[in-house]
DNA sequence: GTCTATAGCTAGATAGAC
DNA sequence: GTCTATCTAGCTATAGAC
């Protein structure tokens, strides 16, 4: 047993900071020190800082993908598909409480990484992916009848403001909720104030 | 008629570039060439890159604070006033594109604007408002019995997914729509879709 | 795989002329 | 109110020893 890779422990540091900070805020002195190494170290493991960066991102969302694709992609119907798939979304946001805020900034952070446009293609196609997956679920209810005709972009979209964005909200959310959006508690308040809102929303 | 001052322009710039990658993203060179000034003008209408940073966000807090007041503090039933302040809110979002942005940065960008806490108090007793606004009418409505029995700010963070960060989700939000999000046609469909949800999410 | 040293550049901010 | 010139400190990245 050696303890986590180096890789490994530079890519939680990375997490950590660039949710907070962002990618521009975030220097590589302050990652490779956090890291316990020496700054031209992280050359060693990550071409660029744009690759570390993506590296990070790409972790990210490929937890999500694993969590919500079972759950959709099991037999049953939509609406419990759905609920289930919302509850595992909401677990993994919980779980690794930086994920949500690195995710959100992916969607609105436009940095220049034309250094790697092949690495920000395999993040795109797993965003997409994981969209596919609920768009084709909450298509599949409305088609069914099970659900009203809602517009799919539209439902989507709420979905993901329902759940990652309040995982991103940090101390605002905390200090909204008057706890931790992360302790049990709220998570557990979240799912049920979501799957109520959604069911209700999409119920015919 | 002098046309914009220096100072009303470089709020602009600031807005949509901030808006677009970050406060540690953008630089002052560039914001000076924008606005058609030389760097150091900038310290003439700002005391520093905070300062300008607040400035742009109290504005845009200050925007969505005028537009929601009034529907809010109306007369008439919880829903229908509801429905009027969601309606003004994503008019103002729709209107200026980069607010959106803006605010949701507000909420975890954690950069170190200590030298000017003063002006991050103001922002966030103005955001506070606004919030504090949104929870009582919820809160009207639920003891009022017109609502379910939801959890109030859990109810608001749904709102704010619902409205902030649809019209923050850029590109993301574009191509998952098939059009600008911005859009007349877009902004319309988003309100009768949040409006129907959250009536039905509320609806006892 | 980690280090020291350094290159080359840009950052925010200040001084002072006009 | 805008400018040029300059300061210090930070940045990403590279070279090359060990």
């Amino acid at each position: 047993m050696d303890g986590p890779s180096s890789r490994h422990k530079i890519l939680d540091v990375a997490e950590a900071r660039f949710a907070q900070r962002g990618y521009a805020g975030v220097g590589l002195r302050e990652l490779a020190a956090a890291s316990g190494l020496g700054k031209s170290s992280l050359f060693h493991h990550f071409p660029s800082k744009a690759d570390l960066y993506l590296a990070v991102t790409d972790r990210v969302v490929e937890r999500i993908e694993t969590a919500v694709s079972a759950p959709i992609r099991a037999t049953g119907a939509p609406a419990e598909r759905l609920d289930a798939a919302v509850d595992a979304l909401i677990d993994t946001l919980a779980e690794h409480a930086t994920g949500a805020r690195i995710l959100l900034r992916g969607l609105f952070e436009d940095d220049d990484f034309d250094d790697d446009a092949a690495g920000q293609l395999i993040v795109q196609r797993r965003i997409e992916n994981i969209v596919a997956l609920f768009a084709g679920l909450v298509k599949e209810g409305v088609e069914q009848g099970v659900f009203r005709e809602v517009s799919i972009p539209h439902t989507v979209q709420t979905l993901i403001g329902a759940t990652v964005y309040h995982f991103a909200s940090g101390e605002f959310g905390d200090t909204l909720l008057g706890e931790s959006v992360f302790s049990a508690d709220a998570v557990r308040a979240r799912k049920d104030e979501v799957r109520a809102f959604i069911q209700r929303g999409l119920a015919r």
